[in-house]
Formats: C-alpha cells, sequence, structure tokens
DNA sequence: ACCTGAACACCGTTCAAGT
DNA sequence: ACCTGAACACCGTTCAAGT
C-alpha cells in the first residue's frame, strides 16, 4: 500500500473523511498539498485508492475463511451468506467512515473482484445460476451498504446538535408519540421498533428474509 | 414551502447538490449569503429542510393511491408494497441527487411520519405484527435507498472521465474479462449480469425475493 | 523524479453595522 | 425584522520555478 493511502487511511481513521483535505493529507505526509498532484490526478482518485485499500480489507478481515467449505457440503451456503453480511456489516460499522467511501463510488477493479468470486461460489454452490447469483450478491451487498450508511447517517441537524444518537431518538419517540393517534394509528404501535438504539436485530430481520427468499427461489 | 427551500430544490435541480453553496443559494435569493443565517443556523440545517420537503413529495407523488385497498382485501399486500418500492425508486431516480440528500440523513419529523403510516398499513393488513412491520418498512427502505445511491453512484475517477455509465461498464467488464479465468471462475460465467447497464430487471429480483421472505415469514 | 510558493476561484460562518 | 460588507479560516487545483 502506498504512503499517501496508508496517511489517508490514517486521517479518515482519526479524523473522519470530512476532515480528509488535500491539504490535511499533504500534511500528514510532511509535504504541500500542491506535491500530492504529481502522484495523483484528482482528490477523487485518493477516494478511488482509498475505497480500493478498504475493499481489500473487506476481503482479507471480512470475508468468512470457511467459504469454501460450501461447495464440499460441510457448510450450508445460507449460513454462510449470512455470516458474509453479518461480518461485512461489522467491518464497515468499524472502520470510521468506510461505508460512505465505499458505497459513494463503483470501483469496478481487482479487489472487487476478489471479493465478489468468493461470494459468487457460495451462492452458485447453493444452486443459483450464474445469472441469480450475480444479481443477489448485488442485493446483498446494497442492503448492508444501505443498512449501514442508514445506521451512521448523521441525525437531522435539529435533533442532533451535540446529542448522543440514543438520546435523539428518544426525540424522535416523544415527536411520534405527540401525533395523533387516530391519523396515526399504525406509527403509534410500531413506534418502539422504529426507534429502537439496537440495530442488530433489524438487520438480522432483513437479512433473513432476504436469503429466506433466495433460498425459496432455488427450490 | 419556504421560498429557501424551493430555491434550494430549483439550485439541485438544474446543477446538482454539489453546486449547492451558500453563496450560490443566496444568489438564487438575490441575497448575500451571510443574510441567510438569519433564516437558518446552518447549511445542514438547510439539507435537513431539503430532504423533510423531498419526503413530502415522496408521499404525494410516489406512494400507490390505493394502499388502502389493501385493508379491504381488493389489492394484495404483496403487489402494494412492490409498487411502492417501484415507485419509490423511479422518484428518487428522477429527481437529481434526491437518494443522496434524502438518504444522508435521518429526519424523523412529521413529513417521514406521513410516509411510514400507509405502507404500515399495508404490511399490518399484510399480517406482520407491529413490530415485524416496523423492521420491514425499514428493510425496504434501506434496500430501495441503498439500490437507488448505488446506481447514481459516480464510478471511480479512474474509469468514468467524462464517460458515459455504459461505456464505463464496458471498461469493467473488459478488465473482468481479462483476468485469469481459473482464479475468478465463477465471476467469469456472471460477469454479463453484473455489467449491465439496465437496471431494472436487478432491482425487481432483489425485491422480489425480499418480498417474498416476508410473505413466507407471515404463513 | 519529486517538491515548493504563490496564486486563483472558491467554501461555511461570524459579526458589527445598516435600514 | 431582515439584509450588507468585510473578514476569518478554510477548500481543490494549477503552474512556473526550484533541486
Amino acid at each position: 500500500m502506498s504512503a499517501l493511502v496508508s496517511a489517508a487511511l490514517e486521517v479518515v481513521e482519526r479524523e473522519g473523511l470530512d476532515a480528509l483535505s488535500m491539504r490535511r493529507l499533504a500534511e500528514q505526509l510532511g509535504v504541500q498539498a500542491a506535491s500530492l498532484y504529481w502522484h495523483v490526478q484528482s482528490k477523487e482518485q485518493v477516494l478511488d485508492l482509498l475505497a480500493d485499500e478498504l475493499l481489500d480489507r473487506v476481503r482479507t478481515e471480512a470475508l468468512p475463511a470457511d467459504l469454501d467449505r460450501v461447495a464440499t457440503g460441510e457448510v450450508a451456503w445460507t449460513d454462510a451468506l449470512t455470516e458474509t453480511a453479518v461480518n461485512y456489516r461489522a467491518f464497515l460499522r468499524c472502520r470510521r467512515d468506510a461505508a460512505r467511501i465505499i458505497a459513494g463510488r463503483f470501483v469496478g477493479g481487482i479487489s472487487l473482484a476478489r471479493v465478489l468470486e468468493p461470494i459468487l461460489g457460495v451462492l452458485r454452490a447453493g444452486g443459483l445460476s450464474a445469472h441469480d447469483a450475480a444479481y443477489a450478491v448485488y442485493t446483498i451487498i446494497v442492503y448492508v451498504q444501505g443498512f449501514v450508511l442508514h445506521e451512521s447517517s448523521p441525525l437531522s441537524a435539529s435533533n442532533a446538535e451535540g446529542m448522543e444518537r440514543s438520546d435523539a431518538l428518544r426525540g424522535v419517540k416523544a415527536a411520534i408519540g405527540a401525533l395523533p393517534e387516530d391519523e396515526f394509528p399504525h406509527l403509534a404501535e410500531s413506534v418502539d421498533a422504529l426507534t429502537e438504539a439496537n440495530l442488530e436485530e433489524r438487520f438480522r430481520f432483513g437479512l433473513d428474509r432476504l436469503i429466506d427468499g433466495l433460498s425459496a427461489h432455488v427450490r
């Protein structure tokens, strides 16, 4: 990994993606901002390199080790797929702003290929056609990235001025509670589930439904 | 709708979200940038207002008119849900940068409540518990937003220099084709489905699997 | 081959001052 | 109640010039 990418990664990890400017990145490298343009074409390209590096870490850190044991019948393909998605979410959650960096752009490089290949293998072993496996892996990725993007998105400025996320959610809950119940009967019933702070269960619910649906599609 | 919000919406529609600066917005209103801060606390708040306005339009423009005919048994809940998701995607696709604006922040206001209420009604009529209906609507929203975010995301700077999206995809396809086939056998089989330019069918595939899974969960 | 200094055309935000 | 002018501390990017 180039010094530039590792410096960029360090800035993002310590100060967040919004703090990553060409000037800040140059400072991290002990160099002037203008110098970066000898190594790189634009800030966009820095973000591409960052996304590619993160994708590489997805492969080494988030892909379960036993994906190849699906083809041998030792592991159920639905379980392998679930574990992959759960690990991917965990990865995106723990590396600062990783979801924003990866989801915001489409880098069709070798790193993506290396991530997709084993997952496609799991789906093929599960009995999906090459066509459906492509669609399925895309769907899973979109769901996981969309979920993490949502759960780590800033709350609206109005209800988030330096607040804890859970406090802000309590505010939303209170606001829903104050709505006329005859106009919003279903919302009133579902408010607790909608404003839970722990999204673990919610993630699993959607993922399980999705994989159930894929499983039913094979039969 | 306030003049400020409608001006902001106009700038976004004509020049894109990236062109929306406080200075550009002020110009649109025939005023100095500093003046905006009498009406609004920050740019963040402008984006919140924008998201809220768009959510209001989701309700009036994207929610199917016959959602209440699910409760009477005239319309199948799965069909109503599918139509809602399809319409929502179409809405996000046709209003410039709407996905980025809405997905990027969580505005727990009345506009969101008005969107969620009828969808929750559909799910409740379909037999889901209040708890599961909450999870299900969240899952659908995450999937649709994640999908549109992905399909309208910029391609990496390296393969998108002023290129058409379809040309860039052809480039990705060629790159995958050049990979050693013994190392990437599944990718080689799935490359066509992965690099299709038309995402209509792909969207429906994931959505159908998801709603199938929800449907199976009820029984 | 790699870096600097200086500049250009921008940002979001604040604040005293105006009407 | 609403707006301006000027300023502050930033941006990404270019380019001649340095070593």
